[in-house]
RNA sequence: GGUCCCAUCGUCUAGAGGCCUAGGACAUGGCCCUCUCAAGGCUAAAACACGGGUUCGAAUCCCGUUGGGACUACCA
C-alpha cells in the first residue's frame, strides 16, 4: 500500500512550491489508492506558529487536497525521537558534541574564506568523558567512506561520496530534534513509502539514508521534484511577488485553476492543457514528471484562470463573487441579491473577467442605482446625433410588456430598419448610457438585466444630459 | 569554494535514434466573426546552449565546455 506525505514546516503560509509537492504526493497517493498523509514539521520552535499551521490547513483546504491522516505535529512526538536518538547514542551510532554554536560558526567562516568544505571536524567524535558544565548537543556519525546511492523515482541513479558527508547534529542542546532525524523518524514511523519532495531535499537524501541504515529500517522511495523559480531563475519567494496560496484566493483565482497551473509545471500528459480531477487521479505519473525546474508565469495562470471561470456554471460563480462584491463594495452589508438574477448577470460577464474581482467590477453597472459616463464615452456617443435614437427607443421600450432580451431586441431592429442605420448607431449610445462605457456584454441581455425601471431612468438621464 | 541537479520558442512543455521542414499552450502581431468589449476560429513570428564523439542517421545516446539552480545551520 502506497503510503505518502506532505510535511510543511509552519514557518510561513502555504506557498505555492509547498502547495505543488503537497499536490503531487495527493495526486499519487489518489492514484495508486494508497494513504495521503499530513505532518507538520514545527521542530523549529522559534519560527513556527499555530498561526501558519492554521494557514497551512486552510489552503490544503481550499485546494481540496483532502488528506487520510493527520495532521500530525512534530512537537508533539518529541519522546520518540529522544528514544530513538538514546537509541543511537547506546549504538554508538551518534555522540554527544560539546562544540558551541559560536565556535562551529567560527569554523564554518574559515572554512569557506579558505575555499575549503565547511565540515564539522569531528572534534568530540571520539570523546570519551563529557565536558563539565555544557550542555551537549547529539550529532550523528556518518560513515566516512564508501559511497550512497539515491535511486531517484524521477531523476534515476545518483551516487555521493560519503567523504563529503557531514556528522548531523540530531538533538539540539535544548533537547529538541531537528529536521533531518525527525523527518526519518516519522516516514519510519509512519510507514511512509515514497518521499515525494522539492528537490531542495536532494542533497539531504545521502545523509537521511544513513539514518535509516543506523536505526535500521527499509529507505522508501524518493521523488525529487523540480523547484518552482521566479521570472529572474532563482527559487520562488516572497520578493517575486504573491507566493502564498491564500493571496490567490483572496485576488479572485479558482483552486480548480491553481491546481490545473501547478500540476503542468514540472508534469504533462502529451499536449493536454486543462485536466479535470479524476484525469489528473487518472493519468499522474512520475515518468511524466520532467527533471527541470520551472518558472513561475502569472500569465499562463491567469489564463487558465479565466477559463475555469468561463466553463464554471454560472450559479457557483455567483455564490463565489458574493464575498468580493462585499469586499469590493459594489454591494453594502445586508442587501439584498436576488440569487437567480445575479447568476443570469454573472453569466454575461464570465467570459470577459479572468478573475473574481474582475467578476465583481464587471458587474457594478447592473447593481448600482447610476452610472457615470465615461467622459470619452460621453461625447461620442451621447449628443444631438444620437438623441432622437435614445428617444424613441424610450419610447417603444416603455410599451413592451415583457422586457426580455429578445424583445428587447425587436424593438431595435424595428427601429434600425426604420431608419436605414446599423444596429452600432443605436446600441452604443445606449451602452454608454447603461453602463457609462463603450464595452459591454450585448446590449440586449444588459437591458435585460438592468430592467425596465432602471433603463428607462438611465435613458431619461442620458436624454437629459444631451439636451442640457 | 565544495557537493549534487538541470539545459527544446520569452515562459510552460511534447519529443523514448529515422514519424522533426521540431508539435501544443500562454503571451505577442494579423485576419475572420461581430452592436462594443470579450470569448471563439484561423494565421504569423518564435527554440533543440556550444564543441566533440557513437551511428547509415542524433533534439534524442556518451564525453567535455558553458550557463543556470539547489544544498553546504544546534532552519526545514
Amino acid at each position: 500500500m502506497v503510503r505518502v506525505r506532505f510535511a510543511p514546516s509552519p514557518t510561513g503560509h502555504l506557498h505555492i512550491g509547498g502547495a505543488r509537492a503537497a499536490l503531487f504526493n495527493w495526486l499519487f497517493a489518489r492514484h495508486n489508492k494508497g494513504a495521503f498523509i499530513l505532518r507538520i514539521e514545527d521542530t523549529d520552535r522559534t519560527r513556527s506558529t499555530e498561526e501558519y499551521i492554521n494557514s497551512i490547513i486552510e489552503g490544503m483546504k481550499w485546494l481540496n487536497l483532502d488528506w487520510d491522516e493527520g495532521p500530525y505535529k512534530q512537537t508533539d512526538r518529541f519522546d520518540i525521537y529522544r528514544s530513538y536518538a538514546d537509541k543511537l547514542l547506546k549504538e554508538g551510532k551518534a555522540y554527544y558534541c560539546y562544540c558551541s554554536p559560536e565556535e562551529l560558526e567560527q569554523g564554518r567562516k574559515e572554512a569557506l574564506a579558505q575555499g575549503k568544505q565547511p565540515k564539522y571536524d569531528g572534534r568530540c567524535r571520539n570523546l570519551k568523558a563529557p565536558v563539565s558544565g555544557v550542555t551537549p548537543a547529539v550529532r550523528f556519525r556518518m560513515p566516512q567512506e564508501g559511497e550512497t546511492v539515491v535511486n531517484d523515482l524521477i531523476r534515476g541513479k545518483i551516487v555521493f561520496e560519503n567523504a563529503h558527508l557531514d556528522d548531523l547534529i540530531i538533538m539540539r542542546s535544548d533537547g529538541t530534534p531537528t529536521y533531518n532525524f525527525t523527518v526519518v523518524v516519522d516516514d519510519v514511523d509512519m510507514n511512509i513509502t515514497h518521499v515525494i519532495r522539492g528537490d531542495d531535499h536532494l542533497n539531504n537524501t545521502p545523509k537521511q539514508i544513513h539514518v535509516y541504515d543506523a536505526l535500521g529500517y527499509k529507505v522508501p522511495l524518493f521523488a525529487h521534484l523540480p523547484m518552482i523559480l521566479g521570472p529572474d531563475k532563482t527559487r520562488l519567494s516572497k520578493r517575486h511577488g504573491a507566493t502564498s496560496v491564500m493571496a490567490y484566493k483572496e485576488t479572485g483565482y479558482l483552486p480548480e485553476a491553481l491546481v490545473n497551473y501547478l500540476v503542468r509545471l514540472g508534469w504533462s500528459y502529451g499536449d493536454q492543457e486543462v485536466f479535470s480531477r479524476d484525469e489528473l487521479i487518472k493519468y499522474f505519473s512520475f515518468e511524466n514528471v520532467g527533471k527541470s525546474s520551472a518558472v513561475f508565469n502569472p500569465e499562463k495562470f491567469l489564463w487558465l484562470n479565466s477559463h475555469y471561470i468561463i466553463n464554471s456554471p454560472a450559479e457557483k460563480l455567483a455564490e463565489l463573487v458574493i464575498p468580493f462584491l462585499l469586499k469590493e463594495k459594489i454591494v453594502n452589508e445586508g442587501q439584498a441579491l436576488d440569487k437567480g438574477w445575479l447568476s443570469k448577470a454573472v453569466n454575461t460577464q464570465k467570459e470577459r473577467s479572468k478573475t473574481l474581482i474582475e467578476l465583481a467590477h464587471s458587474l457594478r453597472y447592473y447593481i448600482s442605482e447610476d452610472v457615470e459616463y465615461n467622459e470619452k464615452a460621453k461625447v461620442k456617443f451621447l449628443n444631438e446625433k444620437t438623441l432622437p435614437y435614445l428617444i424613441e427607443l424610450k419610447d417603444r421600450l416603455a410599451s413592451i410588456p415583457d422586457f426580455s432580451a429578445s424583445e428587447i431586441e425587436k424593438v431595435f431592429i424595428s427601429i434600425i430598419e426604420k431608419h436605414g442605420i446599423k444596429l452600432g448607431n443605436i446600441a452604443q449610445p445606449v451602452r454608454v448610457a447603461m453602463t457609462g462605457k463603450t464595452e459591454s456584454p450585448g446590449i440586449f441581455e444588459v437591458l435585460e438585466i438592468i430592467g425596465k425601471e432602471k433603463t428607462m431612468k438611465r435613458l431619461e438621464k442620458a436624454i437629459k444630459t444631451i439636451i442640457k
